[in-house]
RNA sequence: GGAGGAGUGUCCGAGUGGUUAAAGGAGACGGACUGUAAAUCCGUUCGCUAUGCGUACGCUGGUUCGAAUCCAGCCUCCUCCA
């Protein structure tokens, strides 16, 4: 292993974050002599970021604060596009009022890690639609076509197990990889962008435009990316039933977000807060060699540190004490996520059934009277086996509400309103 | 344009006329055991006003008492050739 003289490297290498680098003496050089700019590219897809974004966003940070400056570009023309990776049918084309609003969330989101701004060191947003969009094809092909290389694109990985297993492979699919690299010397030459980073899966695409930037003489290039990331029994980062692990509240709630990282398997504490949390390596190997019961405590600096990471101190705090009360002692702590219902509605008796489907716990009546047959829900703390059951007012508590429950773990406030 | 192959439930994948709402697996959810973990075991996994009804095997028609299964046309995807 190399010993990095950069803060960054060094940051990133102890911490896990590194997979590959184009030349990392050359790289390791650079950031140790100057202020370097980054970026890593981010699909405007969906109006929020989800878990499985984190590494790339935390690079940013750390690169951010090491002193340098980093780039999140958002893919306003490679969206329109689609990326054809995603192997199922062609994306939904996204309306350019989605994009815009996408990017606008998103770039809420990214605010909590990074410091944007005009000067120093301040992070840039930028958009490759500013770029891509307005491109000529003819004027594309003489300008940067001829400075792409077919017979490197076809040695990379991402294009050369294609056509090893002879499948498909769009003239789109293969223009992605062009348009990324084009991106990054937009950027060298825009903002003196440097190093790209990204996921194990865009090495093939960072790789081209390293050599797209030589050929067209910019300053030398770097890539760096991250090892793919999966829990320890092999589950993809980010994903649960309810499908990803937002960052934006509107998707996620607080309270969920720091249930996710709670319920961490023991295997990947350790390796979770040096990637997700801003911990320092000594303490982390504290929480690292606790054992048994002990790893508990350890997954709940974890969840709250990264829910902070995201969501800020107070409202992480807030999650755990949350927690605390519901599964320490077991009581209905009024900041559990609430579902609220007409007064005059309940007055008269809610379906059991529907206030299951209600809070989002099943997704029709059929599913929610599985889960009642099956013993899951309990109202107040009382399992219930009638799916019948009207639940009106005189269920409500002390405090006004009604605690639905479903198994051990999902609890929901029914208040009326 | 030619030849061949494929399209099944969340995903993968069996199924070539009849107890097929569709084997099996994965995933997910619930339960047991635990530590709000993992592993393991058990259960569930289209919808509904439910001993019934409605939808469902790319689409549209047809054959049949009866079709995911047979026939015709169409659509989409893939491979090879031109």
């Amino acid at each position: 292993m190399t010993a990095f003289k950069s803060e960054f490297l060094h940051t990133l290498q102890s911490r896990g974050f590194i997979h590959q680098i184009s030349d990392e003496t050359g790289l390791d050089e650079l950031l140790t002599k100057e202020t370097v700019t980054s970026y890593i590219g981010y699909d405007a897809t969906a109006a929020s970021l989800h878990a499985g974004h984190l590494v790339q966003i935390m690079m940013l940070y750390w690169f951010q604060q090491t002193g340098h400056r980093p780039i999140a570009l958002m893919g306003g023309g490679t969206t329109m596009v689609g990326d054809p990776s995603g192997k199922d049918e062609s994306r939904k084309m996204l309306t350019v009022d989605d994009i815009e609003n996408n990017k606008k969330e998103i770039k809420k989101s990214f605010s909590s890690f990074l410091e944007f701004g005009e000067d120093g060191n301040k992070a840039i947003m930028a958009d490759n639609a500013d770029w891509l969009l307005e491109l000529n094809y003819v004027e594309f092909l003489r300008n940067v076509g001829r400075h792409l290389s077919v017979n490197q694109m076809l040695a990379r990985d991402s294009v050369k197990l294609r056509l090893e297993r002879e499948q498909h492979l769009s003239f789109l699919e293969f223009n992605y990889m062009c348009l990324q690299a084009y991106d990054f010397t937009e950027l060298s030459r825009r903002y003196d962008c440097r190093l790209q980073m990204g996921g194990s899966d865009q090495w093939g695409n960072i790789v081209s435009g390293v050599d797209l930037g030589r050929r067209m003489g910019t300053p030398d290039l770097f890539a760096l990316t991250t090892p793919l990331l999966t829990t320890s029994s092999g589950a993809k980062m980010g994903k649960t039933a309810a499908g990803a692990v937002w960052l934006s509240e509107e998707f996620l709630p607080i309270y969920d977000y720091w249930q996710y990282w709670r319920n961490t398997e023991d295997a990947d504490v350790g390796r979770f807060m040096k990637l997700f949390t801003t911990l320092p390596l000594d303490e982390i190997a504290r929480y690292e060699a606790l054992e048994g019961v002990e790893k508990n405590e350890a997954k709940k600096v974890l969840a709250t540190e990264a829910t902070a990471m995201v969501h800020g101190r107070e409202a992480a705090e807030a999650a755990a004490e949350t927690a605390r009360r519901t599964f320490e002692e077991g009581q209905a702590a009024d900041t559990l996520p609430t579902v609220n219902v007409s007064a005059s509605e309940l007055e008269d008796g809610i379906g059991l059934l529907t206030l299951i489907v209600k809070s989002g716990l099943a997704a029709s009546n059929g599913e929610a009277r599985r889960h009642v047959k099956g013993g899951a829900i309990k109202i107040n703390d009382q399992q219930i086996s009638d799916e019948r059951l009207a639940v009106n007012s005189d269920a409500l508590n002390a405090d006004g509400a009604i605690k639905l429950s479903m198994g051990k773990k999902k609890h929901f406030l029914i208040k009326p309103e």
